[in-house]
DNA sequence: TCCAATTATTGACATTTATCAAGCGAGCGC
DNA sequence: GCGCTCGCTTGATAAATGTCAATAATTGGA
């Protein structure tokens, strides 16, 4: 690992507390690698031989069953993903692959297992993040319960546009077949969903979103800071 | 608390390794409580106060949205709950009612944050506990965005076989309304539901649960370790 | 620049799931 | 025991969502 990347990673809440020598010794057996889009970086049910970490690109986290297949997350810099699995040293309840060409930092497991035991300020930041992370699952999971596919879209799209500072038009970062499995429903359906949003003062064009009326949208949507506030 | 009631609690894995000193300081803020059934014990959105513990009866954690309500999960001795908010300090994101008579044990948040910032060895069992509830979420996720109602219903019925030592015959434990509630769908079609799994061996009458043939129920279900075994 | 491949959209239709309404039946208090 | 409530079931119907097929739009090379 070059110490520019060293560097980066530090910045993160989840190694900022800990001692430098511990964050050495971690760091060491770490490696850097670049990938080229839509590769498979790990497979669900394997056992979690690395903590990825994301420092460029974007890598989506997936799952299978009996031939369907639906995406759980988006995962952006800087970011880590499958702590759970790496602390518990159990397998992987998820597939990863990247959307993009991405650079991630792979760190083995036995050395974070290694430093969650020794460093307790690493132990107490991985609560924090795994803690986080549950919270963001439950949200997920309300989401899909309570709400009808356009309501999710709704949502999700008053969600960018806070995310946008409140602007008028952004951009969609995601594909929208994409966007339509994180959402639960099938690429035609998304498409429906779009056109039925349009009374509501809601044009997305491509990849760019036009919100006219937010209040009206609003209204429709319904968002609740216990389901669609990040950081609640 | 009694000291049988401070006993049980020890007996957590959560609580097993902290020190006798620390346990004794973060239970003396605790106390007990019977509720009877059907009392909302926390409403989502609330500051978390307590951290919960059921050591007798059953409570359900639910969510509700725009007039709409879904059970998230039900919490049978000996187990906490909402963990991740008392360490976080945030709002609860669910709410929680005892579905029978039950026994609750309440330790102060604020006390568990503090035994969290002392006692390294609960810190760690923390996350533990932590990375087990994140992990199952993220299962009950799969299970919704991959399962048709059927398929859902075909899991939970093999799970609760498992968990009867493999039994023929056993009781369904859970009302078939929360059951629906829990797989996400409505209790009229949960009944259609058991009737469609009627050619698979499956005869539900009452709260009684025979499954005949359990080869065949498993064609159709498919269970998969990364969906349905909760230990894995 | 154009071609090939992928993605997005649209329409027709099927399936799944929800809703509404009615009736059944076990459990409970009087 | 009687009647009441509540949960469960059933049927009819509606709404939501998925599937299939065809076409349009977009994108990324060659």
């Amino acid at each position: 690992m070059r110490t520019t990347d060293i560097a980066e990673v530090r910045k993160l809440p989840l190694f900022r507390g800990m001692s430098d020598d511990n964050f050495e010794t971690l760091t060491r057996g770490g490696y850097v690698q670049t990938f080229p889009p839509q590769v498979e970086l790990i497979t669900e049910g394997d056992p979690s031989d690395f903590l990825h970490i994301v420092t460029d690109g974007s890598v989506e986290l997936f799952a299978a069953w009996n031939g369907r297949e639906t995406m759980m997350a988006t995962v952006r810099p800087l970011s880590t993903f499958i702590l759970a699995a790496t602390i518990k040293d159990a397998p992987y309840l998820m597939s990863a692959r990247t959307i993009e060409k991405s650079r991630l930092v792979l760190l083995p497991s036995l050395d974070v297992r290694d430093a969650f035991n020794i460093d307790n300020n690493f132990a107490r930041a991985v609560v924090t993040e795994l803690a986080q992370c549950y919270r963001s699952v439950v949200k997920n999971s309300k989401n899909i319960k309570l709400r009808t596919s356009i309501e999710r879209l709704a949502n999700y799209l008053i969600r960018q546009r806070t995310y946008n500072d409140g602007a008028e038009e952004f951009e969609l970062r995601i594909e929208k077949r994409r966007l339509a499995s994180y959402l639960g429903m099938t690429p035609e359906n998304l498409s429906r969903a779009i056109k039925a949003l349009r009374p509501y003062g809601v044009t997305i064009n491509g990849s760019q979103v036009r919100i006219s009326d937010p209040q009206d949208l609003v209204s429709l949507a319904k968002p609740s800071p216990l389901i669609d506030d990040p950081s609640h």
